[in-house]
DNA sequence: AATGCCTACAACCGCCTTCCA
DNA sequence: ATGGAAGGCGGTTGTAGGCAT
């Protein structure tokens, strides 16, 4: 099919070439990044004469002529992996490709795509049922989509950093829990003390060395958490950019915590972040193992900061109905 | 043989992050 | 601190080839 303006798509207005690399061109650039390396790739189009874009080079050579890829179908082994991993993280297809040496994240998304499509024609889930076992995702795939999504404050819609399926960790009573919801501690036990024993974290493994959490850590952030919180820390618990850093990845906001009926701990990834970017924890003692997320089922409009929220406030007041019954202060 | 549909996958696009001057 | 360039990532699209009718 011919466009109106009768220009050629197969190239663009820098006379770049678009479309299927031909043998030649790929010799070129396999010559060219065997002498000089990968890496800054939009001067591979000045220094060899191809007309091709910087970023088409990159993905030329990391998806196809790189030397260590593997080629052929996925082995069941990988597939599995595949699974495993989605079930994990969601569609971190290049976090994925980390763990599956040879296999880019291209190949990762189509095999996943194509596989998806499979499963929905067959009217089956998205993941296999030992999977589901696993990772505790039973509710993932019947009502919810595989990302959670919030809206920001420029009111776009953006996946969230953590998957649906770690979020199901909070919502399912009779399952490991990644922390325990604060219902199931004792009433008439004072925070602090709450043993350790009571805070059975159930990480599996495999998520504990994907997101690198000491788990030791991470139990004795948990207990400072609620220390801080019952203390009156100064906590925000909206989601969203806006409230951290803006590089930082989002958090899941109150429209994703009202599905669920316990209030919740969210567990995130660490990110490395350079001296010059101001993030925040939302706990002063936090180093960003553990968010908080208490919203209440009938919370309608996130409240932006517990230190603001004086005696009088209806939703502060909703928010210790529900933990002063077990953290009386 | 012609046609249509489906699948797999390569490549592009837009957005975001990182780096560096 | 800032802005532009480069790189990275995930979603989407285009297309070749296989298969069924």
């Amino acid at each position: 099919m011919s466009s109106f303006s009768g220009e050629d798509k197969s190239s663009d207005k820098n006379n770049l070439k678009k479309g299927p690399w031909t043998t030649a061109e790929d010799d070129i650039l396999a010559a060219y990044v065997r002498r000089h390396g990968s890496g800054n790739w939009n001067v591979v189009q000045k220094n060899t004469g191809l007309a091709r874009c910087g970023k088409s080079c990159r993905l030329r050579w990391t998806n196809h002529l790189r030397p260590d890829l593997k080629t052929g179908a996925f082995s069941n082994e990988e597939q599995r992996k595949v699974i495993e991993l989605h079930a994990l993280m969601g569609n971190k297809w290049a976090k994925m490709a980390q763990e599956l040496p040879g296999r880019t994240d291209n190949e990762i998304k189509n095999f996943w795509n194509t596989r998806l499509k499979k499963r929905k024609r067959n009217g089956l889930g998205i993941y296999p049922d030992d999977i589901k076992h696993v990772f505790n995702a039973h509710n993932s795939e019947t009502t919810l989509p595989t990302y959670t999504h919030y809206v920001n404050d420029s009111g776009v819609g953006s996946s969230s950093c953590v998957p649906r399926e770690v979020f199901n960790n909070f919502s399912t009573p009779n399952q490991p829990l990644l922390v325990p919801p604060i219902s199931e501690v004792p009433v008439d036990m004072q925070l602090f003390e709450v043993p350790k024993e009571m805070m059975q974290l159930e990480v599996p493994e495999e998520m504990m060395q994907l997101f690198h959490i000491p788990k030791e850590f991470l139990l004795q952030e948990y207990v400072e958490f609620l220390e801080d919180f019952m203390n009156g820390g100064n906590y925000e618990c909206s989601g969203g950019p806006s409230s951290i850093s803006s590089k930082m990845p989002p958090l899941p906001s109150s429209c994703d915590a009202l599905q669920f009926d316990e209030p919740m701990v969210v567990v995130r990834q660490v990110h490395e972040v350079g001296t010059n970017q101001h993030y925040r924890p939302r706990s002063p003692r936090s180093n960003g193992y553990l968010e908080s997320i208490f919203y209440p089922p009938n919370v309608s409009q996130e409240p932006k900061n517990y230190s603001n929220m004086q005696g009088d406030d209806p939703i502060k007041d909703t928010l210790y109905s529900i933990i002063h019954p077990f953290f009386p202060r």
